[in-house]
DNA sequence: CTGTCATGCTAAAACCTTTTAGCAGAAATA
DNA sequence: TATTTCTGCTAAAAGGTTTTAGCATGACAG
């Protein structure tokens, strides 16, 4: 039933075969325009036994929407994009939309000839991660005259973006600790230059107040194991609880407690940050830790760029989503 | 400089800068017809000037040829997916080329949805890739009039499909430890009903001979911990090396045998499969394993389609792409 | 019987580009 | 001088869709 061309049928055939104009076609296909009940269905009719669909490029040129949006993503893949890109899809999926990955391995280069090429496919939207959420996203962003979102990095003022709340992520963490009678609760975490660190650092110190005590190091296991190395060096008293930057730091810090035939939770509870599955499933004890809802991040962000594609205009702010805790067995 | 219409300069624009007529301005720009040159220049210069770059849609409609390509996943994005295709948008990139992700989630429904979609925007060429080797890709991708190339899956026959040499790594794997003077070599892996399970454990069995011994399980860490408990439990002599199906289950098996106060490479080498790095960087000692270079596999399958879509014939085959050996501190 | 209006349809323009065919004028050839 | 060839340019068509303006037809009101 395919065209000689090699190619598909097009509203043409489609008019032809109902023995009605092309725009009669468009109309009635679109439920635009005046037309008759009849000759609507008749169309539809046959549109569908041709199995007809419209040319996304030629409409797309016309209507100057072209159903699709960009997703500029700052590391090669890190776990931190991937959940968030699925939960943007998922949104989009259904609304025929589709969605460009552009990865720029922080390649200024790259960067560029990715945001070119958005351009140049009238894309209707992008949004832009960044995996360190301090970086800075490329100026050329905030000039564009199409909708732009941040997802996990930091806008410009003006500009929409998603986050989890890592103030109330850590807020969680702490009073499930309390939660558990632990008094000297311990913050082992990741660099200090990352602002989700300071901020769930300083939300920490909140709550806990004087007894308070933050070790900033570097977002790795190994970190994990020499902190608690550190701690049990020195003298006084060891805490009860720790709550860790990350759950790779989490690991490591449950690995160093293990070797020193310290009991979790018994001992030292322990909850970790990231709920990565891959980690927080496979230690001993499993791992209680926060989950940042980077999906239903995804989803945020992608009804905000489709709502702004759209023409409606949604106010400037930093949106902060909830995370939640995964209780398993260390905290 | 930008039009009214908010919107971007045409080639209208360049032309009529430039005193020129459309078609000299197109020809100008591409390189075709007869121009002259101080012609080109001048239109180049003006075009330059005004940021004009064409607009893809309206290209792609005359051309046939959006510059798009689509890639079709089965997972939610897990770890053996994106860096491929981290490597197929790397050269896709320098062609101008972007890449669609869809992910299906291993859903129907979603993977008719998004071919559909990519059907409408014309891509140029599909990549199908499927993280259960095993998984029959859908039927509807043979009928289709457009290239597509399988990565990391078993395309039908008459494809184009690339895959990591599953054989040549175990031997690779397995020759590293014989090298060291291992004869007791075990093989701890993942589910049997998976094709490169099987395929390594074949390989694997080849070489070593009579003494070999595969283990099939899951493909996590705890199985790992749980074939080490078995290992130990049941009389006879101990393995003096273990070759490993995924870092995850060689990471379960050196937890295990640091339990058990086994020195690692001493008493027991182990070599993993995957190079996973933030697992194989981060036992201890550090994981040697094979690499699959995905994103090579990414590379060759990048190239494959952009052939394939440019009308160059490409011969059916399943290229085999081989593995490297990264030596840590394990084996 | 004339004028107004609603209905159902269509022709044509528009979106932006590439490509084909062809037109003048100049230069080269016969 | 008459013809061909080359050069540099342009008008127009094409690609597939949506949308605007308008054309018959028939119903209805005055």
């Amino acid at each position: 039933m395919k065209q000689p061309g090699g190619g598909r049928h097009t509203i043409r055939d489609v008019a032809q075969a109902a023995g009605v104009s092309i725009s009669t076609a468009s109309n009635a296909l679109n439920g635009t325009g005046r037309t008759n009940p009849e000759t609507r269905e008749k169309v539809r009719r046959i549109a569908d036994e041709l199995g007809f669909r419209p040319n996304a490029l030629a409409r797309g040129l016309l209507t100057r929407r072209s159903h699709a949006i960009g997703m500029l993503t700052n590391d090669t893949y890190g776990r931190l994009t991937l959940p968030m890109a699925a939960g943007v899809s998922e949104i989009l999926v259904d609304h025929g939309v589709s969605l460009f990955l552009c990865a720029t391995n922080n390649d200024p280069r790259l960067s560029r000839l990715h945001l070119e090429a958005l351009l140049d496919r009238q894309v209707d939207g992008i949004i832009f991660t960044a995996t360190r959420i301090d970086l800075e996203p490329p100026p050329e962003l905030t000039k564009l005259n199409i909708p732009v979102v941040y997802a996990f990095a930091q806008g410009p003022s003006g500009s929409v973006s998603f986050h989890p709340d890592d103030a109330q992520g850590a807020r969680l963490a702490v009073q499930h600790l309390q939660g558990l009678n632990r008094s000297r609760i311990l913050h082992i975490t990741g660099e200090q230059n990352y602002r989700a660190a300071r901020i769930r650092a300083e939300a920490y110190h909140e709550i806990v107040g004087a007894s308070a005590q933050v070790m900033f190091g570097e977002w790795s296991e190994e970190w994990g194991h020499a902190a608690i190395e550190r701690v049990f060096a020195r003298p006084g008293p060891r805490p009860d609880s720790i709550f860790c930057g990350s759950d790779e730091i989490a690991r490591g810090v449950i690995d160093a407690l293990r070797d020193r035939d310290i009991s979790i939770p018994g001992d030292i509870a322990v909850v970790g940050f990231d709920n990565w599955e891959v980690v927080s499933k496979q230690t001993r004890p499993p791992l209680t830790t926060i989950d940042m809802e980077l999906k239903e991040l995804g989803h945020q962000a992608g009804l905000a760029i489709l709502g702004l594609s759209r023409g409606e205009k949604l106010e400037p702010r930093v949106e902060r989503l909830p995370c939640t805790l995964v209780a398993r067995g260390s905290a």
